[in-house]
DNA sequence: CATGAATGAGAATTCATTCAT
DNA sequence: CATGAATGAATTCTCATTCAT
C-alpha cells in the first residue's frame, strides 16, 4: 500500500510539474524511491497508473460536486450558479495535474474503462439539467443538455489553463451562468410554445 | 524547399493520422523520403518542424478569416455570425491535424516566438470585437473581449474534437453567436449607463 | 509435498503450453496458487524444478517401459517390436511436454545429475538390445546397440515433434523395426563369422 | 555492409558457442562492436537476424548437396550413399550452431517465411528420392519420402548433436544406407508387385 | 545539399531471487 | 511453512541527434 501511494503521489506531482512528457516509469519510480520492478508489481503499465490518478482525480470531484446536484434546493438557477462556480473552482485548484492529465490520457480517452468512469459523473449532470430547462422542447432537450456540458466544461479548462483564478474566475462562471440562465430560462417551469430556439 | 515542403506535408499527415506519439524526426524524414541528416539541415530539432507547421495552420486559418474581419459590413451581428460560423467550420475541416498539434505543442507555448505567433491573428479580433460590443463599459472591454475568445475557441475545439460536423456544428456556433450578440448587444451602439453587466 | 506438487503440475503445464520461454518461476508459482518465495523454499533455482519434471518424465517412461525389457519373451523381434511401439507411443502421449522439456534442459544435459538420470535407464535398454542382437560381433556390439538407440530415439522424437499419431506412427515404428531386426537379424542366435556389417 | 556482417558473425558465434539462450541483442551487437541502435537499424528485431543466420546456414547447405542431387549418376545407391555422407558431414561441421539454431529457431518455425525456406531445399530432395526408390508402389510413395527424410535427418542432428564425426559418423551413415538401399531398394527399377511393405 | 552510418541515452517491461515477518 | 514486499540486472526496442563523405 505504502509503495502504491507513494507511487500515485510521486506520478501526481511529475504529471503536474512536468507535464504527460514526463510521465515516464522509470522516472516515477525513481521519485516515489521504489525499484522500477515494484512498479510493475502493482500496476501492470504505465496507462494503469495513469487511469488510477484520473480515478481518483474524478472521484474527488465527484464528491465535492454531487452534493450540490443532489441537494439542489428549489431555486435551479442558483443551483446552478452554486454548481457551475464550484466547478470552475475545483478545475482550478488543480489545474495543472488536470491539464496534464487531459493530455496524458489522450489515448485512454478510447477505453471502455475510461468511458465509464467519464460515464458515472455524466448521468446525474444530464438528470439535473434537464430538470433545470424545463423550458427547453423536448426535441432539443438533448441537443441543449450536450450544448451546455460542452461550453461549461471546455471553457473551465481552458481558462484554468491559462492560469485564471479566484475572482475572475468566479466573474467568468457567473457569466456563463447568466447567460444559460437567461437563453434556456433555466429555473423556470416548462411552457407551451417552443418560440426559444430557432430551427436548426 | 521541395524538401521543406516534404517534410512539412509529410510530418503533417503523420500529425493528424498517429498523433503526436508518432512526431518522431526519424518516422517524419522517412516518411517525406529524405534522409533523417536532411531533417536536421533544414531545422535545428524536432519542435522547429512542429513550430512550422503551427504556423502554417494558422496563416491558413488567418487567411480564411482575416477578410471576414476587415470586411465586416455594418451589420455586426451578422458579421459576427459568419465570423464564427466559418471560425467552426475551419475548426472542424481540420481537425484531426489541429487536435494532434495542440497536443503536441504543449510545450511550445510557453515559447516567445509560439506567444508571437498567437499574437499576429488576435490584434485583428480584437480590434472587430472592441468594434463589435459597443455598449460594454470601457472598464470591463478587456475581460469581455478575452471572455469571447476564450468562450469561442475553447467551445470550437471542444466540439470539433468530439467529433461534431455539419448542420449540428453550426447550429451549436449560431447558438452561441445568439448568446453573445444578446449578452453583450452586439452591434447595438454605445450606451451611456453601464447596467449590463453586474458589478463583479 | 502439496506445494511441491502444486508447482510441479504447474510447472508442466506451462512447459507443455507456452514451451519454455513461458517457464519463468514467477509464472509458475502464481499459477500454482503459492507465493514465490515458497517456490525457492523447495527449488534452490528453476533449473532444479526442471530437473524434478524431467525426472519425473523419464520415471513414467520407464514404469511403462521396463516391463517390455524385463519380462521379454524368447521372441526378441516381437519384443523389440511392442518395445519400440511403446516407446513410439509414450514419446507421442505428452509431445508437447516432451518437446519443451528437450528445449528448455538444453543446458541441463551437460549436469552430472542429468546425465546419471539418463543413464539409469539406458542399462536397461542395452542389456535387452545385446541380448537381441546375437549375431552382431562383439566388437561392433557397442557401436550397434548405441546406433539402434540414437536411430529409434531421435526418429521417435522428431516425428512426435511433426505431430504424427496413430496409425501412421505406429507404421512407422513398425518399419524401423522391420529394417533393424533384418538388418541385425535380432533374435536369431550368435553366428560364427561377421560377414554382418561392412569393414568401418 | 560492415555492420551487417559483424552482426551476422558475432550472432553466429554466440549461437555456436553460448546457444540459443545467449543470443541476446545486447550481447550480439556489444561483441559485433557496434551500439545497439545500430542493429536495429538493420534488423527489426533479434528474430530477423536469427532468420537471415538460418538462410545463410541453409543456402550453404544447399550449395554443397544440390550437386549431389542433380548430377546424380544412373548408379542411384551410390548417389543415395554419397549424399548422405556429405549430409551427415555438413551436419557435423558446425554442429554447433546447427543445434543452436535449432533450438533458437523453435519459434520461427511457424512462420511462413521459415516454411518457404525449407521448402525450397525439400523439392529437390523429394524429386531425387521418388526416383530412387522406382520399386515403392505408388501409394506408398509419400510415406516412404517422407520416412526417408525424417529417419535420415533426424539422425544426422542427433548424432553430431552428441559430438559424433569423422569415421564413426561415417559408419553410421552408411548403416543408414545400407538399410534403407536394402529395403526400398533403391536404385532397383520398378517392380509389378508390392510385396515390398507390410499394409499398414 | 544529400546521404549512409552511427550512437548515447533512455523507455517499457521482465525475471530470478531474497528477506523479514 | 508461508507470504508480502522488494530489487538488481537484464532485455527489447526507440529516439533525437551527429558527422564524415
Amino acid at each position: 500500500m505504502a509503495t502504491v501511494d507513494a507511487l500515485v503521489e510521486a506520478a501526481t506531482y511529475i504529471l503536474s510539474q512536468r507535464g504527460g512528457a514526463g510521465f515516464t516509469a522509470n522516472r516515477i519510480a525513481e521519485r516515489a524511491g521504489v525499484n522500477i520492478a515494484s512498479f510493475y508489481q502493482y500496476f501492470p503499465n504505465k496507462e494503469a497508473l495513469l487511469f488510477l490518478i484520473a480515478q481518483r482525480t474524478w472521484d474527488r470531484q465527484l464528491a465535492r460536486l454531487a452534493p450540490l446536484l443532489s441537494h439542489a434546493g428549489p431555486d435551479k438557477a442558483t443551483s446552478f450558479r452554486d454548481f457551475i462556480r464550484e466547478f470552475f473552482m475545483i478545475e482550478a485548484s488543480e489545474a495543472g495535474l488536470r491539464r496534464a492529465l487531459r493530455v496524458a490520457s489522450v489515448d485512454l480517452r478510447q477505453t471502455e474503462q475510461f468511458q465509464a468512469l467519464m460515464g458515472s459523473g455524466d448521468a446525474l449532470t444530464r438528470r439535473f439539467l434537464i430538470e433545470a430547462v424545463q423550458e427547453v422542447p423536448m426535441k432539443d432537450l438533448d441537443f441543449v443538455v450536450r450544448f451546455i456540458v460542452l461550453l461549461t466544461t471546455s471553457f473551465a479548462e481552458r481558462t484554468t489553463d491559462e492560469g485564471t483564478t479566484g475572482a475572475e474566475l468566479i466573474r467568468q462562471a457567473d457569466l456563463i451562468t447568466e447567460m444559460l440562465v437567461e437563453k434556456f430560462r433555466i429555473g423556470a417551469a416548462r411552457r407551451e410554445t417552443d418560440e426559444l430556439m430557432s430551427a436548426p
